[in-house]
DNA sequence: CTGAAAGCGCTAACAG
DNA sequence: CTGTTAGCGCTTTCAG
């Protein structure tokens, strides 16, 4: 039944060894400057030679925390282009880390459940497993933010509350606008004038942020964009075929999409057309996704901070947490561009 | 300082509602039949109505358990295209839930250690915060398995123990042979003869279980396969080197890659070339990755049954962390081939 | 089948 | 600055 060789020593082993009672070993690891500088060492020293670390679940009994944070994850899209939840994830955890915390996944989604009903959440919640959440898609308009607010769960969102003008969490989120208009005007610069956007549907103000950095970057210098704006699904398909129409009705010699997976479309396109990407028709995406780095020749992409949004994240994580909860404002962050072959 | 709206309930609380002990709620919960009936029910309804859900630290502390699965993620790979792991998370996390268990994330490459220190692993099992790891990169010769397996700390590798024959945990494993054969027999059957093969260097066992697919496929129709293979590393520009160098000098009409990483380096080959995939020169892959769904014209590539392997290494878990623990057989499972343009 | 007692390992409060 | 006391919420004895 003992799964490891001995029971792994308590603040009271370590108390003993270095002589002095269990609270100043308490002490000597969460308020060391409490401390006398010969105590403290020696206790140290104990805590090094017993190899002692203090027990998760004790220590989270009392103070009431878990000091886990949840991460939902949505199904897998399997067919769409869509790598930034693992950037994220990988600084998500790094960052946590630096601060005391671990990441604990869960599937926010679970079936058979009205759209009010988040029962994942709520498990989470009221067992005390984690001691508040990361929540990834605001912008798809779901009910998480809204129920997680109501409930006064502590959170922090990865994109604004674009629905919600009073909602009160912390957010991160990266600026579409200024995304867009750096993919656009690296095309005006590169001689297109012709630029069509491929985004989706209106709904997604997500989405709609993209464009507009399309709109401004063409109509602040003057470039017509009628008949260029497509809106459809984000999957590859619709990229596709939204970028077929768009060839033949608008002779557009250059594509903004919202998406990697769109772009990927609008290269189905061009290679059924035997079109060059770069040469013949240029193409930029959104995300910098794995694909857009390996497929040839590279599809140019707005990319992300998402190391930066997740040390926001954690950042206002520990607002939220610290006593009293601090909300800061919302943060804002700047894409980047990064230019590949295909334009 | 209250997080909550009220504090949570607590077994207490339910007990006294049903009017029963504390110890009578906590086995409604554990171990219901031994309940009479209507207790039972008394008790249950309490529940519902008092929306009591047992406090996990508590619990934790009791049991000495965390009912968590500690999950090491690798540093995010850009460039590539893995995303593998993306889907076998999910499995994953889905497959643990199922029976109690939640994921927790952790990097388990810090900076700073020599290559037998693992603090990262070290720290999570002395503090309890994980009942057990599940590693997934076994095949790359790190020093994980052998570490845990020396520290009797319960884990299940996703990959087989290739160098160390008497390595006593649980696996699972995709045949990776069987991989290769089927993408090198439906190229065969294609009507391909000169197939060549790119895989990783020779100490990469994974890499040489893959590649005795092919040379088994090639072999048993008699089909020679002098200098048709190359070992290169898992980056798009190796693929690319090594898929012109034997364009060169073998004139192969097919390409089986190791991955899909070095098949999308095949592909860049072509594209300079000006060949077509899948009516030129045919391509396949391995891991089925975002990359090979959504490329043009479509990546053939071998699956991985992530989904299965998930199921299969929580089913480990389960009797490993049993009473008794119950170490069971390896558990290899068999790939499918994904048909797409390239061949 | 149900209840009472004890204690998991830790830290918040207070006393010395 | 250090030690004592108490108790977080739960489950495992052991009696009734």
């Amino acid at each position: 039944m003992q799964r490891h060789p001995v029971t792994p020593p308590t603040l009271a082993d370590v108390a003993e060894r270095a002589g002095v009672s269990r609270q100043t070993v308490s002490n000597a690891v969460n308020n060391p400057e409490l401390l006398r500088e010969d105590t403290l060492r020696r206790v140290q020293e104990a805590i090094a030679e017993l190899g002692y670390l203090p027990n998760r679940a004790a220590r989270n009994l009392r103070t009431r925390s878990s000091h886990l944070i949840g991460l939902p994850i949505k199904p897998a899209e399997e067919g769409t282009a869509n790598a930034a939840m693992d950037r994220f994830v990988h600084s998500l955890v790094d960052s946590s880390r630096a601060v005391g915390y671990h990441v604990l996944l869960f599937s926010g989604q679970r079936t058979g459940y009205a759209a009010d009903e988040l029962p994942a959440y709520d498990d989470l919640l009221r067992s005390t497993a984690v001691d508040a959440f990361v929540v990834t898609d605001t912008y798809l308009g779901n009910p998480q933010a809204a129920w997680l607010n109501e409930r006064r769960a502590p959170f922090v969102a990865f994109g604004r509350p674009w629905n919600d003008p009073d909602a009160r969490h912390p957010w991160v989120d990266v600026d579409g606008a200024a995304g867009g208009d750096l993919a656009t005007t690296h095309l005006i610069e590169r001689g297109h004038h012709r630029i069509a956007w491929i985004g989706w549907r209106k709904d997604s103000l997500l989405g709609e942020d993209r464009r507009a950095g399309w709109s401004r970057a063409m109509r602040s210098r003057d470039i017509p964009t009628t008949g260029l704006a497509s809106r459809v699904e984000d999957t590859v398909a619709s990229g596709r075929e939204a970028s077929a129409v768009l060839l033949d009705e608008a002779q557009p010699t250059a594509f903004v999409c919202a998406s990697d997976t769109l772009a990927m479309g609008v290269l189905h396109t061009l290679y059924e057309r035997g079109l060059k990407p770069g040469q013949d028709v240029a193409v930029t995406g959104f995300d910098d996704s794995l694909v857009a780095q390996t497929v040839p020749p590279g599809l140019t992409s707005v990319r992300l901070p998402l190391e930066q949004v997740a040390i926001e994240v954690v950042h206002a994580l520990e607002g939220l947490l610290g006593a009293p909860p601090v909300v800061g404002a919302g943060v804002l962050l700047e894409p980047t561009l990064v230019v590949r072959g295909s334009s």
